[in-house]
DNA sequence: CAGTCTTGTGAAGTTTACTTCACAGAAATC
DNA sequence: GATTTCTGTGAAGTAAACTTCACAAGACTG
């Protein structure tokens, strides 16, 4: 099983080196470095999903290295630890392109709970940009198609001539290539006998579309 | 309240007049032909939802005016009477475009059932190509306009600026063109500040993506 | 107040999606 | 066995979606 990646920037060492324990304890693999300078090098090599970063450290900061990570690499989460925690500070850190942030002290358990919540949204985010999202939904946006599994929905079971007349189609050729499409989607499925049907994936998108229908037009 | 409009077509009198009499009962709008040919005029000025025909009758019968009917009017439903309720008879209706049979006789409930399954079929199928979905879905297909919807999600409030960069989107413009598109979907909005959020709609949408995303993975 | 950052607009170009047309083998029908 | 219907394929054309580029007014910053 592979586990989150998280790499941890401080120049305070037992800082850094608790830190890095506790989230090596929950099965986390983790990162340390002492500077900013190090963690651009070191993420050269991998990159990890989650950052924690300490604001004030000698020389590069992390209000610098913050935009330098997000530029480089949108997809990563920071959190940023503040010194003390004034309003601000972390609403200066929100603006420059940090996820959260934790204010010095804090507990153990503020920090689990501060990770794993931005491990959850960073999951959360990346489901929604999935690319097999673009093809189903791009599949479902046509009428025509949308129409063919409706069909198919009632009927279970059509012949090609009989989804080109149910739909009113006089070109044949049209409804030919949706169903193609419909196909590569793996929304329908073709028999030995030249039959079409749902495809269990398929049904589920009809189901799909009824729940989306009743939230777009009350 | 606008109902439901049934066209009956049946030479006999007194079997048409009484199956318009229990839908008229039950508050649907019926008009009663008495041949196939006079349906071809009727239908001319208003085209009913559903169409309940005989199947036996002098001149034209019901097995030819049922394809007449599908292919002037993709949209409607047809329920045929057949006399014998032999298997084949019942077969070749649906072939030809039937959406139903009633087998003669038939009792007052048996009627009734049929057509409000029927109708709530077709009210099934309407909504599946209802044009609405085109623009929501076709909006939600595009990647781009996905990470907008969960970054605002998550951030409630964010600037161009602010989108573009947490992107990882090197030409603003691009990004500004989506967000144009989300506007004019009514997923989001913008605010005097020029501060753009989530609407209510488009919240709806986001948790919607979710259910869609958990679907399409396992 | 010069210069940069933000937030755009509009046109031109590119890519993708969709439609139409011409044709053709297999199956069913007459 | 000739003819119509069914089920396609592939190319070409059209429309829609998306990207890129050139430019600019207002806000903010040093």
């Amino acid at each position: 099983m592979k586990t989150e990646t998280i790499m941890v920037i401080d120049d305070d060492r037992d800082l850094r080196e608790s830190i890095v324990e506790i989230l090596e304890d929950n099965d986390f693999t983790v990162t340390g470095c002492d500077s900013a300078e190090t963690a651009l090098q070191k993420i050269k090599f991998q990159v990890p999903r989650l950052v924690i970063v300490d604001n004030m450290m000698p020389g590069m900061g992390g209000m610098v290295l913050i935009p330098l990570f997000k530029k480089d690499y949108p997809g990563i989460r920071i959190i940023m630890i503040t010194a003390f925690s004034t309003v601000d500070n972390a609403v200066e850190a929100m603006k420059i392109g940090a996820d959260d942030y934790l204010a010095k002290p804090f507990k153990r358990d503020e920090l689990l709970v501060a990770v794993k919540r931005n491990l959850e949204e960073l999951k959360f985010e990346e489901q929604l940009s999935e690319s097999g999202m673009d093809e189903t939904l791009s599949c479902l946006s046509n009428r025509i198609r949308r129409q063919v599994l409706a069909a198919l929905s009632k009927k279970r079971k059509m012949r090609f001539m009989d989804i080109t007349r149910h739909l009113g189609v006089s070109d044949h050729t049209k409804v030919n290539f949706h169903l193609k499409n419909l196909k590569v989607n793996n929304l329908i499925s073709q028999d030995g006998e030249k039959v079409y049907s749902l495809t269990q994936h398929g049904a589920k998108m009809v189901d799909y579309l009824h729940l989306l229908s009743k939230k777009i037009s009350p």
